[in-house]
Order: C-alpha cells, then structure tokens, then sequence
DNA sequence: ATCGCGACTGATACTGAGTGTCAGATTAGA
DNA sequence: TCTAATCTGACACTCAGTATCAGTCGCGAT
C-alpha cells in the first residue's frame, strides 16, 4: 500500500520524486498552477525537462500523487472493521482513516487543498483518482455485507456519496484554515442521509 | 436557459456547432476519442482547423457540450416545485426532468454515454460541469427550504449525492442498452439513503 | 578490482492541443 | 447601397506529453 521502498535505487526515487515536488509546489503557489511550466519547474529544481517528466507523468501528479494512497487506505479500514455494522458505519470510520492518513501537517493540507480548489485542472484529476478507487471500495463494502442484491447500484451510490463527503469536508476545513474538527465535519456531513429530510 | 437563438447570426453558428458535433461524433466512435485529432476532424468537416477549434473550446466539449443545459434543467425544476416535500423528493424530482431532457433519441444517448463511459478525458470533463453545477442547484435546493443552518454542508451532500445517482443510474441504464426504465433505477438508487442501510 | 547489466540522465526531435493575430470575405441592418 | 460587426482561413506561437538515443552511474557477480 504505502510503496515501503526496499532497494537503495527505490529510496533514491522516492527520495528525488519528493524534493522534486517540493520545489515545484512552492513555485506554484507563489505564481499559480497554469502560469508554471515544466520548463520552469526542471530550471528551479536543477534538472533536466526530460528528468522532471520522468518522475511525474503530468504536471497535476507533481502535486496531487500524495493523494495516490487514499485508496489504498479506505479499502483497507474497511477490510478491518469489524463486519456487524451497517455501510454508513463503516464508510465513516473509513474516512476517519483516509483523513487521519491524510492530517500529518495541518498547515501542508490546507495550502494544498487551496491549490487544488483555486485550479479547475486540479480538481478534475483528483475527481478521477477518486472514481478509479470506487470500484474496489464498493466490492469491498460488498464482500461482507450478506446481501444477495445482484445489482451493486446501492452499494455504488453509497461509496460516491461518502467520497463526496469526504471532498466537501475538507474543502470546509481547509477554508476554516484547519480550525474546526474533521471529526466532527464528518459527521455533519453524514447527518444527510440519518436526519429525516428536513422539511 | 436553452439558449434560444435568436437572429439569423445565432441560428447559423447554432446550426453550424451542431453539424460539426455530428460529424465529428462519427470519427470519434469509429476510431477512438483519443486517437482523433482537430485537424482530421476539421478535415472531414470541410473546414479550417481554426473555425472548428472557435465553434468548440477543446476536444471535449465537442461530445459534451449537449449535457451543458442539464444544470439549468435542474435548477428550473427545483424551483417549480411544490416546497412542502422534502430534500430528497424534489431532488429525485429534479432528476426526473434532467433524465426527460437527455432521453431524446434512447439509441444516441446509449452511444454517446458508451463513449463517454471508455474516455476518461471526458468522465473527468463531464464530472468538471457537474461541479459547476453544483452551488447554484444547492442554493435553489436551500432557498426554500425554511432551515437556518448556516452551514449549508447537509445540503451540499445530499446535491453531491443526487448528481452522483444521475450518472450512476445512467451508466447502468446505457449497459442495459436503454432497456431499463430510468425511472426505476433512480429509485432503487435513492433508495440507498431510504433503506435503513442493509447489515 | 572490474566487468557487465540495468537503470538514470540530458539532449533532441516530434505530435498535438490550445491561443492569438491578421487580412479578407460575408452578412445584418440602417 | 453602404457600413460595421462578424466569420473565416492562414499562420505563428507556446506548452504538454511522447519517444528515442547515447552517455553515465551504481550494483551485484565473478
């Protein structure tokens, strides 16, 4: 999950890749996403445009592969959680783990979300990540849940409603420069589908 | 909201951006989205690849921009509504008249979701206009609904949730080759947050 | 120690998307 | 019919992303 790097060439990649990303996010929070190019990111970090593109295959993944994980994270919670509690149960305490995964520092989190809402071609990568991690989160929610349902449109519409949840608290944390509890944004945020549709 | 052409300008460039689309549709199932270049496509039009690129801003939007009144067919319908229901009722409701907007032509429709579906450039541009939509279906969704809540998290979700069964159900409508009955298969998806959240 | 293999690097060339500009043709409307 | 706005094609340009190639470096085996 967490590309534990074992050969001496793995630490180096993964060593190069992170100062690499460095350097470019501060480029390009202090010009903007779209006014830096690779030109300028290689000639800021002392490489080659052909060095820098190969770490990274698009200019969005220099900054948005620390998000790469999240996947991996939720589909795990959920392989670990006890098996006796309902989808929406589960489905919070595993983004209970995707953020806690996540919140390492407040400060970095919430200069990269800035980022990434002030930059339509940022969001719409990460909106992709995030459909392509809902196929196995969604088996995996099913794999204990007994129900026989044949079709998965239940349990889909449930996984993309949670992932949803999980984008729009941390636009709302992040725009409360990470003051308020994620914890309790949460849920909030699940209190949508509990409360009886007020009037 | 339907951009009503409305001098012999408007009816041209309408008529044009439409004949362009057709065309260009064509070349795109036949040979793959990607694979497909302005300058073939200008080609086939029969004109300059500079007009062709000023009828449509990018690739995408020459499959996508028919979904682009769907927001305003949205919005209009939430605001026709009886108040007196709740969230999810006019939401469902909201998504009946989008679904009655898009299923003109079931075999078109079919198609062009199937392309859709096998281009992630345009899942991610088409989950991009969906967010755009977003705010102002939330505010409609808020105006006259009488709760206070500063915080407009619970109704941003339940949108979020909304727009995510109308793709949702639209992928499983266009894998049936149109066959089930859309209706249906909205409610079976909204039943997700009715169900009491199966063990 | 060194040899050979695989991976990393920088240089270069290329395709294609998207932007901007400009002169000439076309058309709406007075 | 005249004029002004718009449309068109041509051209030049920037930049993302792909591909190739020759040279370099590190690692493991001999």
């Amino acid at each position: 999950m967490s590309a534990a790097p074992v050969g001496t060439r793995e630490i180096s990649r993964h060593a190069v890749r992170a100062e690499l990303a460095r350097v470019a996010f501060n480029r390009f929070c202090l010009t903007g996403f779209n006014q830096v190019t690779f030109a300028d990111l290689s000639e800021a970090a002392g490489v080659s445009r052909s060095t820098f593109l190969r770490y990274f295959g698009t200019k969005e993944d220099v900054v948005l592969f620390v998000f790469d994980p999240v996947g991996g994270v939720i589909t795990d919670a959920l392989d670990a959680e006890r098996a006796n509690q309902d989808d929406w149960s589960r489905l919070r305490n595993a983004l209970e783990s995707a953020v806690r995964f996540l919140v390492r520092d407040v400060q970095e989190l919430v200069t990269i979300l800035g980022l990434i809402e002030q930059t339509p071609a940022l969001c719409a990568r990460l909106r992709e990540k995030q459909a392509e991690w809902r196929p196995e989160i969604v088996a995996r929610l099913q794999k204990t849940t007994s129900s026989t349902d044949g079709s998965s449109v239940i349990a889909n519409v449930r996984v993309a409603a949670a992932l949803e949840i999980l984008w729009i608290a941390l636009g709302q944390w992040s725009a409360s420069d990470g003051q308020e509890d994620l914890g309790k944004l949460l849920d909030a945020a699940f209190a949508a589908f509990s409360t009886p549709a007020c009037q």
